[in-house]
RNA sequence: GGGCGGUUAGCUCAGAUGGUUAGAGCGCUGCGUUGACAUCGCAGAGGUCACUGGUUCGAAUCCAGUAUCGCCCACCA
């Protein structure tokens, strides 16, 4: 792009297409992505969250992309060594949904093709997806170290898996156990808590009778009643329960009731856990398939039946149900309760049911042999998983912005319970557990060749993987090379910032901090958290404020928003959309805005790079500062107070709001007043404004790269051509601005306001009076403080607002003749008009009458405020003074003119 | 049952530590082809900042409460 010939001339309209591909190759080309360990200069990274190469990305990660990218080049422009760390995930049981589905469509079940060859398939779909996911962030323009992209099952990150299960496991923090597990029938694989999506579905409570059993085994005609919404449970029944201080049921405890329909003999046993206040105060107890039901069970001992197979069917231990999906088997108990006259009655009830986040198959409670990670389990004096996580956020050394969702965090370390990470499924990290037949359990990082204890070679390795979040929650140190003391590892981590959507906060931050305390704990007290801030945005939804979901066909794809507006405008319009954390709603029009802003960028650069032409430009120099006109040592000024804002608001990561601000100068400063002022001198030969106009790109280019990098690259590379002094390569490695405070000028912002207030007043009276288009009429500036102001500034009044301007002071008289008036502070505007409607005219120099004495009216009540003048700044008493006179002299004006009207 | 967020112009949203007459984009109205840009320019209309009370010299902003929409967490038979 540097060998672009100087005179070559811009489309006039920026074109994406263009300009992306040729710009991304020349950033991969110089090798800028690539982050340098450079000894004694404090790092940047940050690491990607990993896609899921289940397909395509969606504009979540088109959000993250632009705010990583933005964070990340920002810092590069500062001269940090910065990485943005690269992966892509496998994701478990999504992925293993995606090629079963992709099996079935030719007729292929899974398990008749074999773990081996369903994992040799998966890898495949993997190799084609992997080169996709690249190619859409790099049409984003994200600026990621592609050299060293993480693939979540790479060899290194399965050491560091196996490396954190064995040392959790010695410190006995993973243990396998029989528990309450969430079971999917769809998936077959138990869940995490995390992964079950409840929801309020409308059901029945059936009220059912249990005869109470009599001495001698004898049914009594007494009879105890339950409530229950799975009947189809009852099958599992092995017990009936009541509060301890039920007075209804106090001879009862301790006696037996007679299962309806099966006919077993059930003890009732008294638990403090029963609601005596829900149903009938009785509650049948299955402990196979409830998880309350299954902890009384263990309190009184209680057998626990499992009626429901891995399928979901009723299995043997239903009877006669047997073989029936759970609803078949519902209709059919009810209708034989109800044969049996043991059906009491129905009633609908709403309560919530748990479906698989990943299939909505509905959930079944089972109790089951899984691997836990012991979240709360001390491993040093005081020191668990969860409590350390805890307090690195409650300590500081962990920062969520925005800040309130600490309390959210905190709410779930400080209540986590322990995690299921064994899944029942082929595509995954396999659990590095072998068992031999003489007994023996050998848990190890690499595969072992024999049993330890009486060297047998017939080892079998743990059929389950791991929860895919296992291998995630390790992200930061492993990949940077943990359990390897690498020199990225030591450089780079811990990381600085970290960037997720607020969906994943438990499922991914929780566990990085769990597992990077853990694991980098030598590292402590500084060295061991995976990141120093965590940034949680909001999700984007459609227009309508749904979730973007493939099921409900309202997705956007990314590359086509990008395809469309260009990948700058789909970045800043995301950017500036919404705050983070917040939620927001994707708009075409938006992205139709930001495609007109780079425009509007584009043209700019297009117009002040053709007054270039030829010329080489020597940048402003502070020094030089009187030689400047007005106009210059305003925009000077604007631009580095805007260069203050933009690193503050950055540096607090407000992104959308430093983007606003960027915007607001190209366009509403630069474009519209100072390129427009600059037009008449240039035209009479006056060069300086060259050199501000130049600078002024220069830096607006800069503060404007990390968010629209395409654009600003390309027209910065035609800039520096032309520019002297000592220029980056690309504007990719350029510095980026820091407000020196070497062009504040107050006096001149001030001018200059006025200024611009005065040509709005005359555009306004203009239009008011309907002065043609075309026609140059003289206005008379009676001005009192800003005469010089307003002279030295005539000339580009009367380009801009198309008027021939007289500057006076401010009793001079006014040639005869009709006037349209306005004031602005001091000055008096009067535009000379061929002819005046008087009536209007009276009528709106009375509403702003109107309007100037109600300000008046309150300033002189603000003023007469005695607390207000003791305890106000003496700044801001000074102000509302300074505005009361102003006030007071736009009365008089008006006043004056009204009565000039006459009657 | 806990916790959190939203409520600001017709629409979508900004308003970081309380301080001019509350902003932007889109939409709307009027005018405009002045060689950077019609993906544009100029001007304009449009808001009791959900409501009530409080703190303060001063509140969209802080506090308490109310309404409403939404989200998260919790073993709601």
């Amino acid at each position: 792009m540097s060998d672009a010939p100087a005179s070559t001339r811009l489309a006039s309209a920026y074109e994406p297409r263009e300009v992306e591909d040729r710009i991304y190759a020349f950033w991969e080309e110089g090798g800028y992505f690539r982050a340098r360990v450079v000894p004694g200069e404090a790092p940047y990274s940050i690491v990607m969250p990993p896609p899921n190469v289940t397909g395509e990305l969606h504009l979540g990660h088109g959000l993250e992309d632009a705010i990583t990218d933005t964070l990340v080049r920002w810092h590069r422009m500062q001269g940090q060594p910065a990485l943005w760390l690269p992966g892509e995930d496998h994701a478990g049981i999504a992925t293993q949904n995606v090629i079963e589905r992709e099996l079935l469509k030719e007729g292929i079940d899974r398990r008749d093709l074999g773990r081996e060859a369903f994992a040799a398939r998966t890898w495949q779909w993997v190799r084609k997806l992997r080169p996709r996911i690249y190619e859409q962030h790099r049409k984003l323009g994200a600026s990621a170290d592609w050299s060293r992209d993480v693939f979540t099952l790479d060899p290194r990150v399965v050491r560091a898996v196996r490396t954190t299960f064995v040392n959790l496991y010695r410190d006995g923090l993973i243990y396998r156990g029989l528990r309450m597990i969430n079971w999917c029938p769809r998936c077959g694989t138990a869940l995490s808590d995390l992964e079950v999506d409840y929801a309020e579905e409308e059901a029945s409570l059936y009220y059912v009778r249990y005869p109470v059993v009599g001495e001698g085994g004898m049914a009594l005609p007494d009879a105890l009643s339950v409530a229950t919404v799975r009947p189809e449970t009852m099958v599992a029944d092995t017990g009936v329960a009541v509060h301890p201080e039920d007075a209804r049921y106090e001879d009862r405890i301790g006696r037996t009731v007679l299962l309806p329909v099966v006919g077993r003999e059930l003890p009732v046993v008294a638990d403090e856990a029963i609601r005596p206040e829900f149903g009938t105060g009785a509650l049948k107890v299955t402990p196979g398939h409830d998880p309350l039901d299954w902890e009384i069970g263990q309190r009184h001992d209680l057998d626990a039946i499992v009626a429901i197979g891995p399928d979901g069917r009723m299995n043997e231990e239903a009877g006669p149900y047997a073989g029936m999906e759970v609803a078949e088997a519902r209709a059919a108990i009810v209708s034989d309760l109800e044969d049996g006259g043991f059906l009491e009655r129905t009633e609908p009830y709403t309560h919530s049911v748990g479906r698989c986040s990943r299939c909505d198959a509905v959930i079944e409670p089972l109790p089951g042999e899984q691997w836990w990670v012991a979240v709360n389990k001390e491993y040093r004096p005081g020191v668990s998983l969860a409590g350390a996580a805890a307090a690195a956020v409650r300590e500081g050394r962990i920062r969520i912005v925005p800040a309130r969702l600490a309390r959210t965090f905190l709410n779930w370390t400080d209540n986590m319970r322990d995690w299921c990470i064994s899944r029942q499924i082929w595509w995954g990290h396999q659990i590095p557990v072998w068992y031999c037949a003489c007994g023996e359990t050998i848990v190890a990082i690499d595969d072992p060749a024999a049993c330890p204890v009486c060297g047998s070679a017939e080892l079998r390795q743990d059929e389950d993987v791991l929860d895919t979040w296992f291998s995630s929650a390790l992200a930061p140190h492993a990949d940077l090379g943990w359990p390897d003391d690498s020199e990225d590892l030591r450089y780079f981590y811990p990381t600085t910032d970290m960037q997720m959507g607020y969906d994943i906060m438990f499922f991914w931050s929780a566990r990085m901090v769990m597992f990077g305390l853990y694991n980098m704990r030598a590292h402590a007290p500084d060295g061991d958290i995976p990141f120093r801030t965590v940034l949680f945005h909001g999700l984007i939804r459609d227009a309508n404020g749904e979730k973007m979901a493939k099921s409900r066909g309202n997705v956007v794809d990314p590359l086509v928003a990008a395809g469309v507006y260009g990948a700058d405008a789909f970045r800043f319009a995301l950017l500036t959309a919404s705050t983070l954390g917040q939620d927001m709603k994707y708009s075409e029009e938006r992205m139709a805005a930001a495609r007109n802003f780079a425009n509007k960028l584009w043209n700019t650069a297009r117009y002040v790079l053709m007054q270039m032409e030829g010329r080489h430009i020597r940048r402003p120099l502070a020094a030089d500062r009187e030689m400047l006109a007005l106009e210059d040592r305003w925009l000077l000024s604007r631009l580095e107070g805007l260069e203050g804002e933009v690193d503050s608001l950055l540096t607090a990561y407000q992104l959308g709001e430093a983007g606003r601000r960027i915007q607001g100068f190209i366009w509403n400063e630069l474009a519209d007043w100072y390129v427009e002022m600059s037009k008449v001198r240039l035209r009479e030969g006056d060069e300086r404004p060259l050199a501000v106009l130049a600078h002024a790109l220069d830096h607006g280019l800069r503060l404007l790269h990390p968010m629209m990098p395409f654009v600003t690259e390309e027209l910065w590379g035609r800039l520096r051509e032309r520019l002297d002094g000592d220029f980056a390569v690309a504007l990719i490695v350029a510095p980026f601005p820091k407000s020196a405070g070497v062009w504040r000028d107050e006096a001149a912002e001030a001018a200059m306001d006025h200024v611009i207030e005065v040509n709005r007043a005359i555009r306004n009276l203009r239009a008011e009076k309907r002065v043609a288009a075309g026609a140059r009429p003289t206005v008379y500036l009676r001005a009192a403080g800003q005469a010089d102001v307003l002279r030295e500034t005539a000339a580009a009044t009367a380009f801009t607002s198309r008027v021939e301007p007289l500057v006076t002071g401010a009793g001079a008289d006014l040639p005869a003749g009709e006037y349209a008036f306005a004031r602005v502070g001091g000055t008096e505007v009067a535009l000379a008009l061929p002819e005046v409607d008087r009536a209007a005219e009276r009528g709106r120099l009375e509403r702003e009458l109107a309007e100037s004495e109600g300000q008046i009216a309150r300033l002189e009540r603000q003023l007469r405020n005695e607390r207000f003048l003791e305890r106000a700044p003496a700044a801001v008493v000074q102000g509302e003074r300074d505005r009361l006179a102003q006030a007071g002299v736009r009365a008089a004006g008006l006043r004056e003119r009204i009565a000039a009207l006459g009657g």
